[in-house]
DNA sequence: GACTCGTGGCG
DNA sequence: TCGCCAAGAGT
C-alpha cells in the first residue's frame, strides 16, 4: 500500500500567551524588584513579596520610593521581623490601608520564625500566610518560585474581560473571568506571563481610552473587535461617598512639642500615630463623644482640613492651645509630646500630616 | 456578597 | 474640578 507523502507540517499558530512574552520581552519595565525576563538569575522572594504587599491598590510610582527604603533599612526577612513595630508603622505612613503593615510585620515574623526564613513555595502555604490572599499567594508563587498559577488582579481582569468581551457586571463575573485566565495561562514563564498581563494592563489596556493600535493581542481581542473595548468590564454603578466630620485638638507647649497620641490597633489607621480628637461621624458632635485632652480656651483655627478616604470624606475642625511647659496639667490617654522641627518623622498619616502642616501655618 | 480600609495621579 | 482608579485582604 503506497503511502501519501506527509504535507510539511506548518508550525502551530502562536498562542496569546507567546504573543505577549514576546512583547514583554522586548517592552518590560525596569522595577527595582523584578528580575530581567529571560535572566538565569532566581528573583528574591522576600522582595517578590515585599513589593506585592506594597503594590495592593497602590500605584507603581508610589511604591517604589518605600520599596527602597525597606529594603535599605531591612534587606531580609528575618532583619524585617526583628524590626520594632513602631519603626516599620512609621516607615509606612503616607502609603496607605495601614493593615498591610501590621499584616507585613505578622508575616515576616512567621516566616523568620517557623519557616526559618523561607518563604513557602505553594501557592497554598503563601495564602495561609497574614496579608497574602489569593492574588499575592498566585503572584508569589509565580514570580518568585516559577510555579503555573492564575494570577488575576484588576488588570488582568480587565484584560480578560475584554479579550473573551465578558460582558457580565463585575463582581458576578469574576468566576468567568478567572476560567478564562486559567485557560490562556501557560505552563512556562508563569511570572513573566502575568507581569505581562498586569504591563498590558496598565501601559496599553487601560480603563480609558485603550491603545488598541499598539497592542500585540488586538487580533485575538473581542472587545476590540466590538468597536468599544471601554466598555468592558462591566462595572456596577457606585452609590454617594457620605460626609464625615469631627475635631482634632492641636495641643501645642510653648517650648515647640505637640501632643501626639498612639491610635488602637485596629480599624482606622489602627496602629499609627495620630493627633488626638473625636470620632468621626455624621452623626454626634464632640459634645458627646469625647473631651479634649485638657480644659482650656481652645481656638478653632480659621479653615477646617478637608479629607477624603476610599469609603467617605471628612471635615475636621481643628482647635487649637498653648498650655506652659511647666504647666501642672497632663493631658489624658496614650499619647507623647513631640517636636515640632521633626514632626516629619512621626509618620503620621495623611490625614494627620495635612491638619499638621494647616496648624503649622496659621502659627506664622 | 457587602463593607471597611488611604493615598496620589490623571483625564 | 472631581470622580475614577491602582499588582486586594480581612471581616
Amino acid at each position: 500500500m503506497p503511502v501519501a507523502p506527509t504535507p510539511p507540517l506548518s508550525p502551530p499558530a502562536p498562542s496569546i500567551a507567546d504573543r505577549l512574552l514576546a512583547h514583554y520581552d522586548a517592552h518590560a519595565r525596569t522595577l527595582p524588584w523584578r528580575i530581567r525576563p529571560g535572566s538565569t538569575q532566581q528573583p528574591d522572594p522576600y522582595r517578590v513579596w515585599l513589593s506585592e504587599i506594597m503594590l495592593q491598590q497602590t500605584t507603581v510610582a508610589a511604591v517604589i520610593p518605600y520599596f527602597d527604603t525597606f529594603t535599605r533599612r531591612w534587606p531580609t526577612v528575618d532583619a524585617l521581623a526583628d524590626a520594632a513595630d513602631a519603626d516599620v508603622m512609621a516607615a509606612w505612613a503616607g502609603l496607605g490601608y495601614y493593615a498591610r503593615a501590621r499584616n507585613l510585620l505578622a508575616c515576616a515574623r512567621v516566616v523568620a520564625g517557623e519557616q526559618r526564613g523561607r518563604f513557602p513555595d505553594s501557592e497554598a502555604g503563601l495564602r495561609a500566610l497574614p496579608g497574602v490572599g489569593a492574588y499575592t499567594a498566585a503572584a508569589i508563587a509565580a514570580i518568585a518560585f516559577g510555579q503555573r498559577a492564575v494570577v488575576v488582579d484588576a488588570n488582568v481582569e480587565r484584560v480578560v474581560a475584554r479579550l473573551f468581551a465578558i460582558g457580565t457586571p463585575l463582581p458576578a463575573a469574576r468566576p468567568a473571568i478567572r476560567t478564562a485566565a486559567d485557560s490562556i495561562t501557560p505552563n512556562e514563564r508563569a511570572g513573566d506571563f502575568a507581569q505581562a498581563m498586569m504591563d498590558l494592563g496598565s501601559s496599553l489596556c487601560t480603563p480609558r481610552n485603550p491603545q488598541c493600535l499598539l497592542c500585540p493581542l488586538r487580533s485575538d481581542c473581542r472587545a476590540a473587535q466590538s468597536g468599544d473595548p471601554a466598555a468592558y468590564p462591566v462595572k456596577p454603578a457606585k452609590g454617594e461617598k457620605p460626609r464625615r466630620t469631627g475635631t482634632v485638638w492641636w495641643l501645642e507647649r510653648d517650648d515647640g512639642q505637640v501632643w501626639i497620641e498612639q491610635r488602637p490597633a485596629k480599624r482606622m489607621l489602627g496602629g499609627m500615630r495620630g493627633l488626638p480628637g473625636t470620632d468621626w461621624d455624621s452623626r454626634t458632635s464632640w459634645q458627646q463623644t469625647a473631651p479634649p485632652p485638657l480644659a482650656g480656651p481652645w481656638q478653632a483655627l480659621n479653615s477646617p482640613v478637608e479629607h477624603v478616604f476610599s469609603h467617605f470624606a471628612l471635615t475636621l475642625t481643628v482647635e487649637r492651645l498653648r498650655v506652659a511647659q511647666q504647666s501642672d496639667c497632663l493631658p489624658g490617654g496614650d499619647g507623647e509630646w513631640w517636636p515640632l522641627a521633626s514632626l516629619a518623622d512621626a509618620g503620621l498619616p495623611g490625614v494627620f500630616a495635612k491638619v499638621a502642616r494647616l496648624a503649622l501655618r496659621e502659627n506664622a
